[in-house]
Formats: structure tokens, sequence, C-alpha cells
DNA sequence: CCGCGTAATGTTTGCGTAAACATTGCCGGC
DNA sequence: GCCGGCAATGTTTACGCAAACATTACGCGG
């Protein structure tokens, strides 16, 4: 159907400019220039002429002349440590999509290591970086060491953080999924809540723990201790291998959904039957959590709205040129499987 | 430390340029660009008082001017369906370390949908897109009827396809992968080997069956009729509830992990034990895979390599302006956990 | 039928950088 | 002591695009 082989192209030492297309158009490079970025005052029969010369060298815009000359990239950054956790892949998705929505596109900026030298070297990079706006995605208190590293001009939004007087912060409402979490146990009956929390240096897993520990306070129940993992599933299943020691423990708020399947397996190999000894909800809903032994009940996140809030934020921003500090949350859904019961009388 | 506070910083509406820094140096802006390059024949002196002014005036290189200088953007695009599979996402993030390491940036080109309308405004982005070359992660024909409206000169590396004779292609040796898990199951004394497959579009899917098939006709095996997935937890599941009624089955290779988790679920819940009444191999080794019930023996694939090699193909081919066809195989490794072992007599 | 207004198109210019070429100044060999 | 040569630095130019300004041409009212 075309006229050509698809790999073995041989690049034009130098690209087709406007000036190759005009001259075999017989128009003005302007005139190019115009319709080119679909200005109007081009008439009709003209521009058919340029779209057919374009066509025919196929001519393709040079993104770096343009943003040269337009002062701007139609790039987003977006800074992470690992696309490994659910969270992580699925915001950064959302936010390409959306930003591909709206004609921008996204750079990954992976940082290292959460030490002070890999944000140095991953914001040094950033620096020097074609991008309009950055989305962070991870505790912006460890941005602010380095800030001064930011492309100029850029503007952030950040998730994960608490930064909301500084920043414009789009986040899950994790305080109130917790609450939600911990009150569906309360509410079967159980006499308290055990948690399992996420790594220190989150901020989410910070907000949930601080909710849990809220809630059982807030209804007079004893708060147990906390117990900490790291977001995965093996440290979930030491944790359990613990909790399943202690027969008072009935009910266990896990920070995450993978933590919550090391739980279950401990549970599993320690004898404690899920739901039946014992009730574990996660956090996050992944796709996996439905085909947990058994089906897990979870907190949902709704990562694809976080996304499309963190791109509508930076594009507006990066639009004004204004920092618009605030917080914006994403509400959360209980989604209740079959991993809670009322607590064996 | 530093002289200003984080985020309320003002855009100066036109950033800092050569002329600026050369203007405080007492220098002429080519100077400055060859301190900024790191080019010799700069005596140390000026290099000093170069660098103070840049950092006086936080100097940062205007990427967009170098680009169209230079004619190369230092960026390499991904395209990918989606970064919900673990495959893709720790693909892509190996890919995002290895290239920020080069000092390459990555642009992620999500495509909504495999439809050739959805393909089509991708690589119509990807056409005007910042690339000196792209990193495809998925089925390469899908490209064909598009590849026109690749940015001119980009070179292309593919993921997940058998076009090693047109392209560059690394990929998980998923045959061999496959060979191990069903190998390792007649080993343990099944008589065959039942397989629950993934999409039809993935070529790594439609590998691992070929793979599955042959080494059961040549152990002169049956070849049981096969399951069809679509990667998820849930079609494992399905299939699962279909398998747990057939008394034969006593041996199950799934095309990943999340599937193989679905398989556990079925079986779990019709009563038919793993590993004594069947053995399930997954693929992938997700971290979470060793945290099933039971602990799951899988595939191991090593996606960081495969997002090394990758790299370096693409750039490779990038500095040398040369398509490289071929075939690089990264191999897997058998990782036996508690969900297999031999048929019960 | 002249002149003015407006729509269509052309020309000039500059964005920030870095290659290519030009200039300066200093050192050493004869 | 003069000049060749080279190292350090300066000047010019072009990369491709698009805004700003300039020009053409055509139509219509007076």
């Amino acid at each position: 159907m075309t006229q050509q082989k698809p790999p073995p192209r041989q690049r034009p030492k130098r690209g087709v400019s406007m000036a190759d297309v005009a001259r075999l158009a017989g128009v003005s490079s302007q005139t190019v220039s115009r319709v080119s970025t679909g200005h109007p005052g081009v008439v009709g029969s003209t521009r058919e002429q340029v779209l057919a010369a374009m066509k025919q060298l196929g001519y393709r815009p040079n993104s770096a002349a343009r943003a040269l000359k337009r002062g701007e990239f139609r790039t987003i950054g977006v800074t992470l440590f690992t696309l490994a956790t659910t969270g992580n892949s699925r915001t950064v998705e959302a936010i390409a999509s959306h930003a591909a929505e709206e004609g921008y596109a996204i750079t990954l900026i992976p940082v290292a290591s959460p030490t002070q030298d890999g944000l140095l070297g991953a914001f040094t990079r950033l620096g020097e970086l074609a991008v309009d706006g950055v989305i962070v995605i991870m505790e912006v208190h460890l941005l602010d060491a380095v800030t001064v590293t930011l492309p100029p001009g850029a503007q952030v939004v950040v998730v994960d953080s608490d930064a909301g007087d500084r920043y414009t912060v789009v986040d899950t409402d994790q305080a109130d999924g917790a609450r939600q979490a911990v009150r569906h146990l309360l509410d079967l009956g159980h006499r308290t809540v055990w948690h399992l929390t996420g790594p220190a240096g989150s901020f989410a897993s910070q907000r949930r723990a601080d909710a849990w520990r809220a809630i059982l306070t807030e209804a007079g129940r004893p708060v147990p201790e906390v117990r900490h993992g790291d977001w995965s599933a093996e440290s979930g299943y030491h944790a359990g291998l613990e909790l399943a020691a202690d027969p008072e423990c009935t009910a266990v708020f896990a920070a995450n959904d993978q933590m919550a399947l090391g739980l279950l397996r401990a549970f599993h190999e320690r004898g404690r039957r899920v739901p039946d000894d014992v009730s574990v909800v996660g956090f996050d809903d992944i796709p996996d959590a439905a085909s947990f032994i058994p089906p897990l009940t979870t907190v949902h996140q709704d990562f694809a709205a976080v996304g499309r809030l963190c791109v509508q934020a930076v594009l507006r921003q990066i639009r004004h040129q204004t920092t618009e500090p605030g917080t914006t949350l994403v509400p959360t859904r209980l989604v209740v499987r079959a991993s809670t019961a009322p607590p064996r009388p």
C-alpha cells in the first residue's frame, strides 16, 4: 500500500525542512509553517499543494527547532524511585495517557536510590532536561535540598506527600481509605485491628498508619503495636508469622495488597484460617487481589484519577506559569471480598 | 545553604543564555560553550571564571537549542500497550536506568489499544517526537502498516517479536524457559502437561506455547488441548475451574505467574491440592510468586538484562546509523518452589 | 476608475548553541 | 631579533521554525 519497505530506510543525512517543502510546493517557508501549525489565512488550493509536498518529501517538523522557537517543550518529566509497585506503574501509565491526549510527552526520570546522591544525580539530569513541568512521585522533602537544579520555570506537582502548603499535591485519600478498612473490621465485631505498615519513607504508608491509630483511639479500642513492612509480600509473610502466634490477633489491616498476600500465606502455613480465625484487609486493590486465597477485601485506589489530576494540574500551572499550592484527594472505596468475617465468638 | 526557597521561584521570562554568562565572565559565548561541553583548549583560570558565572546566574544549557544544533535529542522513545504487566514495567524501568546512565532520557509512548487506530495515533505522535531511537515492546507486525511515520533516521529495537530478520530483537529466551518448565514437570513423573496460554497477539505467549507443544511431542507425550487466557489472574481462575474438573490433569504450565495465581485459587476452591494433586508452574517469577499459596515454581526472567541490552542495541544503532537485524536472547532460569511435586501413584 | 481595505502570501529576524573559521599573543629556534 | 607555529580565545554563521512585519493582489464603494 505504501511505497517503501519498513526498516532499511537510509537516513537522509539532513532531514527534510520547511524550506525543502516550500521549494517543492512553490511557496514560501512561512506558508509551510502556517499549514504545519494549522494557522488560518492559507487558501484551500495552496494548502493542498503544501500538504502534497509534505507528504511527498516525508516532511516532519523538527521538534527541537519548534521548542527553541516557542520556548516550550511539550514534555512533562516524571520522577520516581521505582515502577515495581503497582501504584507507581499504574499512576505513570495514567499520566502518560492523559499527557498524550493533551499533546504532551512524558519523560521518565528514575531515581536510583533514595539517597542524597541518587537524588542529586537524577535532578542534575532533570535540570538539563527539556521539560515544562515535573510530576514528582515521592516524598517531596527529599526534593528540598536539590530543588535549585529544577529547570527554570518548570512547574511541579507532587504525589505521595504532605507538602500541600507549598506544592500542588494530588493523592489518594489515604486517611479515608484506612478509615474504611478499619471501620469495616470493627463493624464486623473485632475488638481491635492490627496494622502492618509500609516503609518509613513513604508518606502514604505513614498516613495510613496514622488514620488506623486515630480510628482505634477514637473508638476507644486498644492500639496494638504496629508491624513494619516494606511493601513486599516477603515482609508481609514475616510479619504474618509473628502475628499468627498471637491468638489475640483476629483482624489485620495491611498497608498494601502485596503485604496482605504475605500475611495470607503466613496464616495459611500456621493453620490460622482466613477469614474464620483472622480477617485481613489490604490496600490498593491490585488486579490480582481478587484471586488471592481467599479473595482479598481491600481498599480500591483510583490510580487513573490520580494520574489524570496530576496532568491537569501541571498543565494548568505550565499554562499560567503559577504555582497553586493545595491538596487534591482522590476518594477510595472499600471492596469487600472473602478475607474478612466476624470473629469467632 | 543555598540562597533561595524552593517553590515560589518566579520564572525569569527568558532563561539565562550563554551570552549572559559570557558577559558576566567577560569572555565570548563560544568560550562558555567550550566550558559547558567540556571541550579542551580553555585555560584553567578562564574556566574557573566561566563556571563561577554559570553558577551565579544559574545557567542551564537549553536542550532545544542544543538538539537543534547537534541534530540529536539524546532521547529514546519506548512504545508499549500497558505498564500493567510486570514484564513491561520492569523492562521499562531497566531501560530508563540504563539510558540515564548513558545520558539519554526516556519518553513513554503508550498505545491506547492494539487497534489500527490506536497505533496510528501513537505513531503519529511518535513521528513528531524528539527521539533518536525507539524501543518497541510489542509484536512488531502491528508496526509495519505505520512505520512510515517513524522519525527520520530513528533506530528501532524490538521486544516480544520474531522480526529478528528485519529489526534488532532483544527478548527473553521464551522457548528455553518453557522447555525448562515442561521438562521439570515431566522429570517429576507427570505423564503430560496442560498449558494455559496468554493472549493471541503476544509473541511471547505464542512462543511459550510452541515450545510446550514441541517438548511434549518430542517426548512422545499426548498434547492436551491448550487453554486460552489473557495474562490476568481472573482468566487463570476460569481456566483452572475447568482443569480442576479433569482428573487426568496433574500438571499445568501457565504462561505467566498471574494466571498461575488464578489457577491456584481455582484448584484450592475445588479441593484439588497443589502440589499433591496438581502441579503448577508459572512464568516470570514476579516478586509475589514466592508468597503464593503454595509458593510458585516458575521460570525466572531477567527483565533487567532485557532492558539493558535494548538500550545498548539502540545506542549502538543510533551512533552508527545502522540497522542490525538479529535476535539476542536472554536466558531464563527455573526457580523450583513448592507448587510442583511428583504425581500421586 | 481611483483608492482603500483586507485577505493571502512573502521577507526578515532571532531563538541558544556550537562548528568553522579568524584573530591574538606568546614561545622557541635559527 | 625575527618569524613560524601553536595554544587560547573571539567572530561568524547556520541549525529549523515561527512571530513580526512587509508586500502583493483583489474587490468594492464612491
